[in-house]
RNA sequence: GCCCCCAUCGUCUAGUGGCCUAGGACACCGCCCUUUCAAGGCGGCGACACGGGUUCGAAUCCCGUUGGGGGCACCA
C-alpha cells in the first residue's frame, strides 16, 4: 500500500506551493487506495504556535484534504517523536556511522580557507564523546537518487560533507528527524518540493544506515513569480488563505494548482477533482518550474462561479454581503451578477447600489457620463418614471423615447441614468436594476443627480 | 565558489523519431451579439534558446554553449 506524507512546518501562513505538494500527495494516495499522512514538523520552537497548526489543518480542509476521507491519517506531531530521534542518533553513533564533533564554524573555515568548502572531517577519528553528531559520508562514489519526476540524479560523494544530525545538546536536526519519522510511519513515497532534492541525497544515505530501504522519491518543480524566482512570502502573494478571502472557490484553486506542473492530457483543463484523481501519475509531472498566473486562476474561478447553481452562488456570496443588506432583494439580481464576477469579493460593487442610501460616488464615472445632454435625459426620464410601468421592457422603451428626443441612441442615453442610479459607469443591466430598486428610490436618485448637476 | 535541476507561443501546457503546416488553455487584438460591463459565438497574433552530432527522417535521442532556477546552517 502506498503511504505518502505531507510534512509542513507551522509558519504564519499556508503557502500555495505547499498546497500543490499536498494535493499531489493526496491524489496519489486517493487514487491508489493508499494513505495520506499529515505530520506537523514542529521541532523548531521559534516557529511553533498552536494557531499556525490550526491554520494548516483548516487550509488543507478547505481544499478537500481532511479526515472526512479515510485516506487521511494524522495529524502527527514531530515533537512527540523526539525520543525516537535521539535513539536513532545514539544508534548511528554506536555503530560508528556518526561521530561527535566540537568544531565551530569559524574553526572549520579557518582550516579549509573557504566558507564554501563545507566540513573537512576533522573530528572523524578524534573519538570525542561530546559535541554535535555528524553523519560519516562516503569519500568516493556517487549517491543515486532515483526520482519519479527528475529521473536518475547523481550526487558525487566528494562534494558531500559529513552533515550534522544532532546538535551539541543532543537535539535532532530536520534531515534526521524527517527520515526517522518517515521510516516509523512506513512512508513509501516522498513527494515534496524540488528544494528538498539535496536532502534526498543525504537521506538516501540515512535510511540504510537506520536499517530501512529508501522510499520512492518525487521532487516537484518550484512555483515561481514573474521574475522566475521561487514564490516567497516577502514579495509575493503566497498565502492560500488570502485567495480564499478574496473569493476564490476551493474547486477552482484545486483545479488550477493541479495544472501547475501536471495536466490530464488532451484538450481539457477544467476538470473536477474526482476525474483528475484516476488520471494523476507522478511520472507525468513536468520537471520545469511553473509560473503562478493569477490571471488564469481568475479565469478558472469565473468558470467555476458561472457553473454554480443559482442557489449555491447566492450562498457563496453571503460572506461578502453586509449584515443590513436585504437578502431577498439580493436574490433578485444574483443571476445577473453571476456572469459578471470572477472572484466573489467583486459581488459588492455590483449590488451595493441597491442597499446604500446613496450610490457610491466615483468622480471618473460621473465625469464620463454627466455631460452633453445629461440634464435633459435625466429630466425627461424622471418625468417618465412617474407613470411608466416598472417592467424592464417598459423602462427601456421609456428611456429610448427620451433618447430619441435628443438624438441619442440607448447606449448613450443610458449612461447618465446608470451613473445616477448605481454610481458607476458599468454594472448590472440597468432596467432590471431600476425595477428592483423601485420607482421612488429611482426617482430620488435622478433628482439627486440633477441637483448636483445644476448646483 | 561548489553540487543539483530545467529549457515548446508572453504564461500554463500537448507532444515520448515520421500523424507537426507544432494542438489546447489563459492573456492580448479584431468581429458578431448588445442598454453599460460581462457572459457567449467566430476569427487573429504568437513558440520548439543556440551550435554540433546520431538517423532516410528530430521539438522529440546524444554532446556542448547560453540562459533560468534550486540547494549549500548545530533552520525546516
Amino acid at each position: 500500500m502506498i503511504r505518502v506524507r505531507f510534512a509542513p512546518s507551522p509558519t504564519g501562513m499556508f503557502h500555495v506551493g505547499s498546497a500543490r505538494a499536498a494535493l499531489f500527495n493526496w491524489a496519489l494516495a486517493e487514487g491508489s487506495g493508499g494513505r495520506f499522512i499529515l505530520r506537523i514538523e514542529d521541532t523548531d520552537a521559534t516557529r511553533n504556535r498552536p494557531e499556525w497548526t490550526e491554520g494548516i489543518i483548516s487550509a488543507l480542509s478547505w481544499i478537500g484534504i481532511n479526515g472526512d476521507n479515510p485516506v487521511f491519517e494524522g495529524p502527527y506531531f514531530q515533537s512527540a517523536y523526539e525520543p525516537q530521534h535521539r535513539e536513532a542518533v545514539a544508534k548511528l553513533l554506536a555503530d560508528g556511522k556518526a561521530y561527535h564533533c566540537d568544531c565551530t564554524r569559524e574553526q572549520v573555515q579557518a582550516r579549509t580557507g573557504s566558507e564554501h568548502k563545507g566540513y573537512d572531517g576533522f573530528c572523524r577519528d578524534r573519538g570525542l564523546t561530546e559535541g554535535a553528531a555528524r553523519f560519516r559520508t562516503p569519500d568516493e562514489g556517487v549517491i543515486v537518487v532515483d526520482d519519479l519526476i527528475k529521473g536518475r540524479v547523481e550526487f558525487p560523494n566528494d562534494a558531500q560533507e559529513d552533515f550534522v544530525v544532532a546538535r551539541s545538546d543532543g537535539s535532532p536536526l530536520y534531515v534526521l528527524a524527517n527520515a526517522v519519522d518517515d521510516i516509523t510511519q512506513r512512508v513509501t513515497h516522498v513527494v515534496r518540493g524540488e528544494e528538498h532534492l539535496p536532502n534526498a541525497a543525504r537521506q538516501e544515505l540515512l535510511w540504510p544506515a537506520l536499517g530501512a530501504q529508501p522510499p520512492v522519491w518525487a521532487h516537484t518543480p518550484v512555483i515561481v513569480n514573474e521574475q522566475r524566482k521561487k514564490l516567497s512570502k516577502r514579495r509575493d502573494k503566497v498565502a492560500l488563505e488570502s485567495y480564499r478571502e478574496e473569493g476564490y472557490l476551493a474547486e477552482a484553486m484545486v483545479n488550477y494548482l493541479m495544472l501547475l506542473g501536471w495536466g490530464p492530457g488532451g484538450d481539457r483543463e477544467i476538470m473536477p477533482w474526482s476525474e483528475m484523481v484516476p488520471l494523476f501519475r507522478l511520472e507525468d509531472v513536468i520537471s520545469s518550474n511553473a509560473f503562478f498566473d493569477e490571471k488564469k486562476l481568475r479565469a478558472f474561478n469565473g468558470e467555476y462561479i458561472r457553473a454554480l447553481p443559482l442557489s449555491s452562488f447566492i450562498a457563496h456570496c453571503e460572506p461578502w454581503l453586509e449584515p443590513g443588506w436585504d437578502r431577498e432583494t439580493f436574490a433578485k439580481v444574483a443571476e445577473l451578477a453571476q456572469t459578471r464576477i470572477a472572484v466573489l469579493s467583486e459581488i459588492t460593487a455590483n449590488v451595493d447600489f441597491l442597499f446604500l442610501d446613496e450610490p457610491v460616488f466615483d468622480q471618473a464615472s460621473w465625469d464620463k457620463a454627466m455631460k452633453n445632454s445629461a440634464v435633459e435625459i435625466l429630466t425627461g426620464y424622471l418625468a417618465r418614471l412617474e407613470t411608466v410601468d416598472m417592467s424592464p421592457e417598459s423602462l427601456k422603451t421609456a428611456l429610448e423615447e427620451v433618447g430619441i428626443e435628443y438624438g441619442l441612441k440607448l447606449g448613450k442615453a443610458q449612461a447618465p441614468v446608470r451613473v445616477a442610479i448605481t454610481g458607476r459607469t458599468v454594472g448590472l443591466p440597468l432596467f432590471e436594476s431600476i425595477e428592483v430598486l423601485g420607482r421612488e428610490r429611482s426617482k430620488d436618485r435622478l433628482r439627486a443627480a440633477l441637483a448636483k448637476l445644476e448646483g
